[in-house]
DNA sequence: TTGACTTGGTTGCCATGGCATATATCGTAA
DNA sequence: TTACGATATATGCCATGGCAACCAAGTCAA
C-alpha cells in the first residue's frame, strides 16, 4: 500500500499547519498572561529560564539554543539587562564574550513567572494531551526536536 | 501515583519548549528554501495555499485562520496584491470588505511552491514522525489546535 | 613579534507583526 | 431619511528579528 509504513507523510503538511497553529496561539496566550502579571512576554521568560538553568552562557549559546540570530540575542539580553535582571561579567577566559547570570530580581521574577506559566500552559492544553496519545506526541516533538537540532537546521545566519 | 493519568502534566513546559523550538527551527529552513526556488517565505506560501484552498476569502478569514491581527493580515495581502499574485475584488453584498482571489500566477506560484514545501517537510522530518508514535502526535496537536480554535485562544487584539 | 585568519559580539538598516486610530460601510430604529 | 452604534479594513507608530558591516580579541604559523 502506498503508506505503508510511512507513519502518514501524506499529512505532514497538516502536521506542520497544526503545530505552527498551536504553537502561535499558545504563544499569544502566554504573552498576555506573562505580560499582565509579572511585564514580561515568552521569549523573556524562556531567556530567563535558561539562565537560571544554565548561569555563565555566553550570548551565542542562547541564539544556538533557541534558534535566533546572534543579534537578536544581543539585543534581548539588552533589554533584560536594563531591567537589571541579567548581568554581563566579561569572560576571564576569553575577552570578547560575557558571561551572563540573573541577578536576584531576575531570579525572584522567573521563579514567579514559572508559576505563571507552568499553570496557564496546564489550562491551554488540558484534554488535549492527557492519556498515551498525548505522551506520544510529546515524544515525538522531542524526537524531532533532537534531530533538526542534531542536523543544525534552521539556524538563522546573523 | 502523582501522574496517574496525567498524560504528563507536569513534561508540560518540555512539551511546549519542544513545540516552540521545533516550529522555529523548520520554519526558519522552510523559508531558506521557498526563498531560494519561488523568492517567497513560508508565511506567503501559506496565504496563497489558503486563498487557492478557499477563493474569496476576506482579509479577516485569515487573520483568524492564522491567529495574528487584521492589520497583519491586511499587510501581508498589500505585498502579495503588489506581485499579482492576489486580486482583491470589492464583496458585492458588502462594500467594507474585498473577497481575495489568486492570479492566474499565483495559482501556478503556489502549485510549484507546495511541491517544494512538501519535499522540504519530508526530508527534514525524515525518522522522527513515522510509525505510530508519529501518527499519534499529529493526532495529537490536530486535537490541541482544534481545541485551542474552539476556545478562541490566543487571538492577537488588532 | 607580526600578520592573516577566525570567532564572539554589537550595531544599523530593513521587513514584519501588534495595537491604536481613522475611514468607509452597514444595520437599525426613530 | 437621518442618526447612531457596530463592523471591515487600512494605516501609523513602535517593538522585535534577520542580515550585514564592523570591531575587538583569540589562534596560528613563520
Amino acid at each position: 500500500m502506498a503508506t505503508k509504513s510511512s507513519g502518514g507523510r501524506a499529512h505532514l503538511p497538516g502536521f506542520f499547519a497544526d503545530l505552527v497553529r498551536c504553537e502561535t496561539r499558545l504563544y499569544n496566550a502566554l504573552n498576555d498572561r506573562l505580560r499582565a502579571r509579572h511585564g514580561i512576554v515568552t521569549s523573556q521568560f524562556e531567556f530567563l529560564r535558561c539562565l537560571r538553568d544554565h548561569p555563565g552562557s555566553r550570548v551565542a549559546d542562547l541564539a544556538s539554543e533557541f534558534a535566533i540570530g546572534i543579534g537578536a540575542a544581543s539585543k534581548g539580553i539588552d533589554r533584560l539587562e536594563k531591567q537589571a535582571w541579567v548581568t554581563r561579567r566579561t569572560n576571564p577566559s576569553d575577552r570578547r564574550s560575557s558571561l551572563l547570570d540573573l541577578t536576584d530580581d531576575g531570579l525572584r521574577l522567573v521563579e514567579a513567572a514559572e508559576v505563571t506559566f507552568t499553570e496557564t500552559l496546564a489550562e491551554l492544553t488540558a484534554g488535549s494531551l492527557d492519556g498515551p496519545t498525548g505522551l506520544a506526541a510529546m515524544q515525538a516533538l522531542s524526537a524531532l526536536r533532537s534531530a533538526l537540532e542534531r542536523d543544525q537546521v534552521g539556524l538563522p545566519a546573523g
